[in-house]
DNA sequence: AGCAAAAATGCATATTATTTCAAAAATATA
DNA sequence: TATATTTTTGAAATAATATGCATTTTTGCT
């Protein structure tokens, strides 16, 4: 299943995330209840029960601000410790890659569910050359570059962020 | 001249921040009492209130790990980014972009972590003149425009959805 | 459309975290 | 050293968050 969401008008799921975490990005929010009240103010009326599972799914984080204060912040905010430290070949072995397939300049890179993000945090880290950006779903990343590519272009790009990727693809023809 | 103290069953708290640091920095740690558990076994005895004093002291985070549970992190690993703080109405027009770049006909713009949805959302609601559509990720949508367009003519779009970007961009050049 | 399967949600409640309050310990001061 | 002041702590109460379960809503098929 693809986890992309076009953004039309809708007040459905994917909507309240988005909002959530407009709020937490832009406000200080301490309370789930607090963000509750804001959803309400939103347009959005849910409990507070579904608001815990929202986070959870959003992976939002509860840090302290700068007065000590424990407010939500998007998972981008954080880095993980434990991530950073693994070595290189603890890294390989996370990699979730499945396949990949090439449209025109854009790659299609599909991960084991809950890879995706993980991933693509890697490849904007190292900024390969001829990619513009990319954008994560679940188990999915669509990545642009600067000029039409193949499949085997593509791996080569890939390879320089996960070195070892196409040994640890499960699929030796990476695509379909 | 002072007292003689007793060294063998109690250690300083300095000590027990410590050692707090290096267990949560080692382990995943899911709960106080989980923590509490492990300097037991340190040589620390002390209640799970203290451990919740104990970590606001040290702004401990909570933060999703990579299997989507929530484990203590430290501070260190958090970067803090909040802006000042706004109305959500306000956020629409304020722009979290930061860069764009522009490959055939898609654009690829970067935003603030958050960011990309809220604005991928009043991009599709401006419907402007020569855009197909979006995509959003957290920090990045991708904008598939009818025609090629150079880098000046994407800004030109974005201006009429976002009148101040310009002026809000870090960069003036806005891309790389 | 109509049905089956999956996902989302609310309610009630369980689990986890914070705070209050009184006491104990540490620190400062004369 | 004796006393005052501040800090730390545990126990219990309170608050905040997460979860089991039944129900509703959405999704995927035909």
């Amino acid at each position: 299943m693809r986890r992309f969401r076009i953004f039309i008008h809708m007040k459905k799921k994917a909507d309240r995330l988005g909002t959530i975490k407009m709020i937490i990005s832009s406000q200080e929010i301490r309370l789930q209840e607090e963000l509750m009240q804001k959803l309400q103010d939103e347009g959005f009326s849910v409990t507070q029960a579904t608001l815990s599972r929202d986070l959870k799914q959003l992976k939002v984080a509860k840090a302290a601000n700068l007065e000590g204060n424990y407010v939500y912040v998007l998972p981008n905010d954080v880095m993980y410790r434990r991530q950073t430290r693994q070595r290189v070949s603890d890294m390989l072995n996370a990699s979730g890659f499945l396949s990949v397939d090439v449209a025109a300049n854009i790659a299609v890179i599909h991960t084991r569910p809950g890879y995706a993000s993980g991933m693509a945090y890697d490849i904007d880290n190292k900024k390969p050359e001829g990619v513009l950006g990319t954008i994560a779903g679940d188990d999915t990343i669509m990545m642009v570059t600067s000029n039409r590519l193949t499949k085997n272009q593509v791996m080569e790009i890939l390879e320089t962020v996960f070195p070892n990727i196409k040994e640890n693809s499960l699929d030796n023809e990476y695509g379909k």
